[in-house]
DNA sequence: TTGTAAGCGTTATCAA
DNA sequence: TTGATAACGCTTACAA
């Protein structure tokens, strides 16, 4: 456990070469001979030493970092995003410096002041305080994932086509009356498509349809409440019709489901059920769920891909305010399991 | 957005400072006059200065960097954690490096490597890979969460006493037999308790037991598998008795859970369940589920706390071997649901 | 209360 | 292929 710090200089004295010569070992090996390599190898060895990358920040600029702000870990998708995220540093390298805002302005915006000390090279958010805008004019490459996009290239799913994808399936299944249920997300987040494609499909193929846009509360119970008052009220006014629900999401959809199967004991003929994300609570459930499929990870590969991208284009010498944000859409998936009916 | 960067030396010229005053406004205010640290403050904003961390930490060697190693963010558990880890940087100012070593030992080596090359102050490791022995070697403040930690500080939930409530609680409601279904976790492993716990207390209480220890598989799919296997097992060995089941995590206990419910649209009156954890499954169940609570917000916040104590230790002066592991144990909470009876 | 000057451990620019 | 030397932007004795 050798305690003083091991420097190049330390190096250089070992092997009566110059530190030049060192940081070209590291930087630019075939630029020595390879028998002062293999005495360079040695010397470390001999001296254990170990890198000072900030040191190295420091001289070159380039911190190999990327910062990442998360709203929250608790939810499952953003916990599995952020997991893809740093499995990309086997791919890539760059090392990740995370924060969760908790939805909180002011500390989100201490957070980005603070990545932006640290030199970090590009930055992925998830989170929805701060506008595009404002993430655009601190000057480095950014990639947002599913929130508000004006001005920073994003990734996102494809809403609308998850919509589209959840009516069809329901009208599949020979239901009389399609419903949605979710709250009433503003048209700026890419979430707002689920609805216009449930919409839109539900138009098309002229489907009964109703659309449920509330308030369902911030945690589960207030969900399960919600939820249970908007079952009742279906199930009174439907009474008899085949009722296929297209939920916001799987915990919406679970918690829909036990409420039917703590009724009946199974999945009456009556309802047909279908979340959205593919959390594993969708799997996990009493009665494996339908639902259409967020491809979380391809979105966060293609999110960090961009962003390495555009942080190797500013090396390049291009400013960062001169390319137009680009927006890839990531198309879900449709899920079938065993709430929606098998028939193809 | 101005793109040079402004530095202690262009502040110093603008205000007639010199650098030294200009490090001082910021590391120590109270040393200068209120009037200069007006005139600093507004040089500041005058040319938009930004801070430099990478220099500061070249300069004085804290880099504020709290290095995170995570076997994934799959499992609820670790991602909660983690979102509770993150969640200190309000509390002490740690920025958080953070890896997911999804259990490859080679490389959560070199993310070891790479986060003393940034001169972390501490590191918080949930992973299993790397022994706690090599782990000390290093000479950092090291704190582990729920793993092996003969050298190293740590932080566990008291899974014996988890074993034991659990014993205790399907005790209570009048089960002929208790079993409990576990992996075979290593003695050097924390949650070896569970199992420890559990037949003590059926044996203090002299209460029939059943261990049933053995591979679930890695995959939700595999788990199902091994628990139906079991449960038909069960069912026919204990017909007619009062069966007390004790799962390792919730995810088993909801798995077991679901069987049931499908096979008799209830729970049967001579089935009781209990799982470990608390995670959201256990409440999103189709019948909420009774468990043992890990206090995941204590866990981390104990952790940090210890992490950040050894790091102020260290400063003082104190060598980084010299000190003996401290082991601190949280004690679980036995959270009561539906799949126990009511009666206290 | 303020200033001078020597680090911190790399990389980068020239020169040789 | 190698080496001197000046950055990089901040902190920290030590002086004043």
């Amino acid at each position: 456990m050798n305690c003083k710090k091991v420097t190049f200089d330390d190096i250089a004295q070992y092997t009566n070469f110059s530190k030049t010569t060192i940081s070209r070992y590291f930087n630019n090996p075939d630029s020595l001979t390879s028998k002062n390599q293999e005495i360079i190898a040695q010397a470390l060895i001999d001296l254990n030493y170990r890198q000072n990358k900030v040191a190295k920040i420091l001289a070159n600029g380039r911190s190999e970092f990327i910062g990442v702000i998360v709203p929250n870990l608790y939810l499952h998708y953003y916990s599995e995003i952020l997991n893809q995220i740093l499995s990309s540093y086997e791919r890539f390298g760059y090392k990740f410096l995370v924060f969760a805002g908790n939805s909180n302005e002011a500390i989100e915006r201490r957070c980005i002041q603070e990545l932006l000390a640290y030199n970090i090279e590009g930055m992925i958010v998830l989170s929805h305080t701060i506008s595009s805008g404002e993430l655009a004019s601190y000057g480095i490459p950014i990639v947002t994932i599913e929130r508000e996009d004006e001005y920073t290239s994003s990734v996102n799913t494809d809403n609308y086509m998850g919509g589209v994808q959840a009516a069809s399936l329901l009208g599949k299944c020979h239901c009389d009356i399609l419903i949605h249920i979710n709250v009433d997300v503003p048209e700026a987040v890419p979430a707002h498509g689920r609805i216009q494609g449930f919409l839109d499909a539900c138009i098309e193929h002229g489907l009964p349809h109703e659309l449920i846009l509330r308030d369902l509360g911030d945690s589960y119970a207030a969900n399960r409440e919600a939820l249970w008052k908007i079952a009742v009220y279906l199930n009174e006014k439907y009474e008899g019709k085949r009722k296929g629900i297209f939920l916001a999401n799987d915990t919406y959809a679970n918690i829909f489901l036990n409420r039917l199967i703590r009724l009946h004991g199974f999945l009456p003929e009556d309802y047909r059920i279908i979340g959205f994300d593919n959390s594993p609570i969708s799997e996990e459930a009493v009665i494996p769920t339908s639902t259409v499929g967020q491809q979380i990870d391809k979105i966060a590969k293609t999110a960090v891909e961009m962003l390495v991208e555009q942080i190797s284009e500013q090396k390049r010498g291009k400013r960062s305010g001169s390319r137009k944000p680009i927006h890839t859409v990531i198309t879900p998936v449709l899920i079938k399991r065993d709430t929606t009916d098998a028939a193809e």
